[in-house]
DNA sequence: CAGTGGTCTAGACCACATG
DNA sequence: ATGTGGTCTAGACCACTGC
């Protein structure tokens, strides 16, 4: 039953150390898509090809191609191949993290809280957190400056709900840390979120030090509870001339140095 | 060496109809987690657990684990365990195919070619494609009519190289398809994109009928040939009443119909 | 029919974390 | 030492395409 000695695989190649072989072959297939070696909408080589070719079994290949799959670089049909797929701007994904960490850019970043009333829901407010008009709710302005410069304007409205202490939790919020998760934080699943151009009326010019009109970004955010129920319905507006979204099309390889510090820890 | 007999393992489990085990098992943790099943911050049962109660092999419920991984929904430790990530904005990714789609939607959509010129690189233009200053280039202006009403205007400057016959087929894009995917075409492989908000000026403003200093979205581009070298520069200006980038966030069944007419086709 | 990608198995060994 | 995730194998069968 012992089919295979245990030294016997490890002396068949000598690649444990370093990057993993998937990881190997997609730097390769992206190189090589990215060098005009595998053409946009030709075809790639077959996966048997491509396991004699780097010596590795069917599961890895496909591990590898899945990667590529995933990032857009090629396509698949079953029972014809693999072909490099040409650049579309529709594949293009923006990062809102590229946004958060320019808002955290900086020594002294901080969120003041600019107003915190109880008040009942117009009509709209009721609308999107789907409450009786009239209803209780919590209305939060915040502002948050980055080396005393007003960046970023928030205003927020929270269902009032005595059953559960969210609205404590909520005023206590003053770090951007506690803005980014802690207005989510570990109780809301889910949200749907909506980037807007728009010009800054008087007052949030005002609060932002810039001219009225001024353009700005506006994210839009509604959390809900884990009855898919909305919770929270707010925004940031946050000006132009401070954030932008970029990103990157086309192959591009990784390049990850094997044996380096790398933490691939996410604090839950 | 046979090991087994060929009908035993599909008389083991007949679920080979419908959706794939690994999907099976993603949309179950999914929906746990959604439902907080699982909490965030809490610890998944570990992958011998899984593999027992969906009744699978481990590299199965490895794929499974790796989806939600990607999707930002748990996190991994080695040596600790699997765990539920809590919300955070940074995670939220938009699209660019929803202002694609956008651009699309509606029966009558055309391009329309406002001038074509070849002109000395200024210095600006010369910096960003990497030319000397005063290298010919072409100067393009279009506009994207939608049912009539102009929503997109776009600039762009391109290197003139003879040896390319790039420019001619530039010039013939007068369809959305062309300028989707025309400009950029499959010659080339790269591109960095970046979106800003900010005001219209007076003759982007004249163009796209509205007032001077609304709001709009600004879509940048560079692309690049496979040398990595830029070869076109320009931007897409967007007004802002007519698009939006939106996204959810957290966990989110797919659902899909098992049997369905699903088409996985990605057209070279 | 042969060729291709898509799924899955039942193990193995490795690297890391904790006690 | 034990338990965890991370990688990998050497096959198997299925579904689809195209001749």
């Amino acid at each position: 039953m012992s089919k295979e000695k245990p030294a016997a695989r490890s002396a068949k190649r000598g690649r444990r150390i370093g990057e993993p072989a998937y990881q190997r072959i997609v730097n390769a297939l992206t190189s090589r898509i990215a060098h005009g070696i595998y053409r946009p909408g030709g075809q790639l080589p077959t996966e048997a090809q491509l396991r004699l070719e780097f010596g590795v079994s069917p599961m890895t290949i496909r591990r590898a191609i899945s990667i590529l799959l995933d990032r857009g670089l090629v396509s698949t049909t079953q029972g014809k191949g693999t072909f490099v797929r040409s650049l579309d701007l529709g594949e293009a994904v923006f990062r809102l993290q590229e946004v958060t960490d320019q808002w955290a850019a900086g020594d002294s970043v901080h969120v003041q809280l600019l107003e915190a009333s109880i008040a009942p829901a117009t009509e709209r407010v009721a609308h999107v957190l789907r409450l009786a008009p009239g209803t209780r709710t919590i209305y939060l302005q915040r502002l948050l400056l980055r080396e005393g410069t007003p960046i970023v304007y928030h205003r927020e409205h929270v269902v009032y709900d005595e059953t559960r202490p969210l609205i404590e939790a909520q005023l206590q919020i003053t770090s951007l840390e506690g803005l980014l998760r802690g207005t989510v934080g570990a109780a809301l699943p889910s949200g749907e979120l909506s980037i807007q151009a728009m010009s800054l009326g008087a007052r949030a010019a005002e609060l932002l030090r810039m001219p009225q009109g001024a353009p700005a970004f506006c994210l839009e955010h509604v959390f809900s509870d884990f009855d898919g129920l909305p919770v929270s319905w707010g925004w940031f507006l946050c000006r132009a001339d401070q954030f932008r979204l970029s990103t990157h099309l086309g192959p591009h390889v990784d390049d990850q140095a094997p044996s380096d510090t790398r933490k691939g820890e996410h604090a839950p």
